[in-house]
DNA sequence: TCTGATTGTTAGCATTGTCTAACTTTATGC
DNA sequence: GCATAAAGTTAGACAATGCTAACAATCAGA
């Protein structure tokens, strides 16, 4: 049934001191928390990213319009939300829009910057427009500020 | 108690047709559900790359090691591996090494070469090592094939 | 001003991903 | 070969993120 040769613990446990070692093992752990950290922003980003846009350009923030524009159900808005409340980014009232707070508002600024930032250069390296705005949606959330200046830099002189 | 106007629906619905508009809220949409994808498959990708690479560099892959790597206790393993295991990514044994079935290596290596270019396109735009190695950890989840060919072309030509 | 359509919330479910505590299995070293 | 150390699993908690179905509030038009 089981054909796998079963291992046993220890066994290949010559270290085989190949590429990367001293230790990056200790980075690399550092590099995934950072990872699972930004992750765990994302959500939070893109709604107060949305909310100024919509804010902006329509004069408020309903959660019908923000459930359409991230293609989720309604319930989904509420709870995230009940959530950036909680969070202290956003205000509201059942029933009625949705404000930001200067918190919200700030990591909103945040927020659209990088992102403008890191579809421009997508768009100067060549990149198609609707290709790179998709891919600028999941970048944005992954780029150091160092990666950003260099991405600015780039995009400015080309 | 609470200050914010309340605003009621539809108040400013003068629709203010500035910037953005079209049908731009369907393609946003699908850009957003494109990062949800990406995003659940995440966690798979780094778990097969990192248990290709402990194969490759070790001769096994354990629990322990893995979980050392990426900074999360075992447990946090030990279902992650479950959970690969029923997606057909690995096999294992309780209490055993893990195994990359021929889906998982094929997935591997097409993480592999997505990190390696990310990677390398960083270094080339002149970023320092451990910062292109956290950034890359992020962004290699969320770059498109054509991004990718426009980074490696990039990364080549410098 | 009703009344039907639209919008929003609630309740309840499922999955993912993380943790700690406790337990079991395997490996190691004497 | 046994005792201890190390590795791994199980159980159970919890938060986040999505959904549907049902209900409630608001709006808009006749
Ligand atoms: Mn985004
Ligand atoms: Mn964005
Ligand atoms: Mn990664
Ligand atoms: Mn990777």
């Amino acid at each position: 049934m089981c054909d796998t040769k079963l291992m046993t613990q220890r066994d290949l446990a010559t270290p085989t001191p190949s590429a990367n070692d001293g230790r990056p093992a200790d980075l690399r752990a550092e590099a995934f928390q950072g990872v699972r950290d930004a992750r765990s922003r994302e959500l939070a980003e893109d709604y107060v990213e949305l909310i100024a846009e919509l804010i902006h350009d329509h004069g408020e923030a309903r959660p019908v319009e923000i459930a359409a524009r991230l293609g989720v159900r309604p319930p989904t808005v509420t709870k995230a939300l009940d959530r950036l409340a909680r969070e202290g980014l956003i205000t509201r009232a059942k029933y009625r829009s949705v404000f930001l707070t200067d918190e919200g508002r700030a990591l909103a600024r945040e927020c659209r910057r990088r992102h403008e930032i890191v579809l421009r250069f997508l768009l100067s390296l060549g990149l198609d427009a609707e290709t790179a705005e998709r891919d600028a949606e999941g970048i944005e959330h992954h780029v150091s500020e160092r990666t950003l200046a260099l991405f600015a830099a780039y995009a400015s002189k080309s």
